[in-house]
DNA sequence: TTGCTTTCTTAAGATATCTTAAGAAGAATG
DNA sequence: CATTCTTCTTAAGATATCTTAAGAAAGCAA
């Protein structure tokens, strides 16, 4: 078993050690290049992934044709297009790797084959949707209260080292910002 | 068991007749006047609502003191504070009944039983924790792209008879518009 | 009914942010 | 090394939305 899943399971269950075995089965892992696809728009998303290397974006074109990025995914955290993965349509949104990625996959029969043979991943997937949840219902409330400037600096200091690995389009695309605005932003005091 | 929770839990779960004998004793009903308060800010929020009648606002007061909207709640839905309840912490937010309220609640410990004496109801919360994200993740998007306008057709259309239950002001305060701007905007072809 | 409180509208000036267009700097490729 | 592509910056005019202030309407209490 993957030490950095291990230890984020452990986070919220407790599995016995034939369970972590039973689970192993189940994971695949996966690679990326840089500007590779882990879902294209379109398909349906059938993968969860958990990162462990590198970075990837969530994106969808809007009227105009132009990128909005909807979400990043960095290493240790889910990333799924959760609407399309859970409803079984086809996503809107791409998801695509800024770096080189390594990464745990499972798809959703097989996750529901281990929510049947470990009913404590149940339990888990609850307190990760739920904490999700949490953190997605914070993030929209200070995003719609905060202007331009203090949406950057809390990215800058929430989630350190991340600017430096993304291009500058990209934040002001997630930030939902122009180029050209947040470019004057940086220079402000 | 109350019909509509009943036919609630019965889209995500099959349960026997003995279970749902074991929930409603968990279940206990609570009424609200008008204007009066399911959960006030700096309280821990201590339980899940399910509302049978009625429409509740969950706020929060912003640094100049205006009260900022975050979430309506009406029949058949789940009302609560997921920070507060899901990690036991002070709510920012206050819960004001906006018409007299009829309510299921459930408190954590109970919930906490009841996800022993039923783990599919651990299935059951999951799912609910998974589409409401889905949700979440949906409007935030929308309301990062859409204008003023566009919001406020959206909420028009998408809870029939919505604007007709909710102070002008208090649709304003979510939809994140001033009051003034809302009222050119109904104007308008 | 009368008055008091709550809610909604109108208008004018202020501001954050966008759009367009262009050029500069940096990185990648032949 | 020269060239092409990608990313970032600068500037000027445009626009959505806010703020303040005031008055109009509507709802509720007495």
């Amino acid at each position: 078993m993957n030490p950095h899943l291990k230890a984020y399971i452990e986070r919220y269950v407790y599995l016995e050690p034939a369970e972590y075995e039973v689970l192993v089965g189940y994971f695949e892992e996966k690679r990326f290049k840089k500007k590779a696809l882990l879902l294209e728009s379109g398909q349906v998303c059938r993968y969860n992934y958990f990162l462990l290397q590198g970075l990837v974006r969530c994106f969808y074109l809007d009227a105009n044709g132009n990128e909005q990025i909807t979400q990043f995914g960095k290493e240790f955290w889910w990333v799924t297009t959760m609407d399309s993965f859970i409803n079984e349509v086809p996503s809107l949104i791409t998801i695509q790797a800024i770096e080189d990625v390594r990464a745990l996959s499972i798809n959703k029969e097989q996750l529901e084959e281990v929510y049947k043979k470990i009913p404590k991943m149940e339990r888990l997937f609850r307190r990760v949707a739920e904490n999700w949840l949490i953190a997605q219902q914070r993030n929209s409330h200070f995003f719609m209260k905060a202007n331009s400037k203090e949406r950057y600096q809390k990215l800058v200091t929430s989630i350190p080292n991340f600017v430096q690995r993304v291009p500058q389009y990209m934040i002001a695309s997630y930030l939902d910002i122009s180029p050209e605005y947040l470019s004057e932003i940086r220079k402000l005091p």
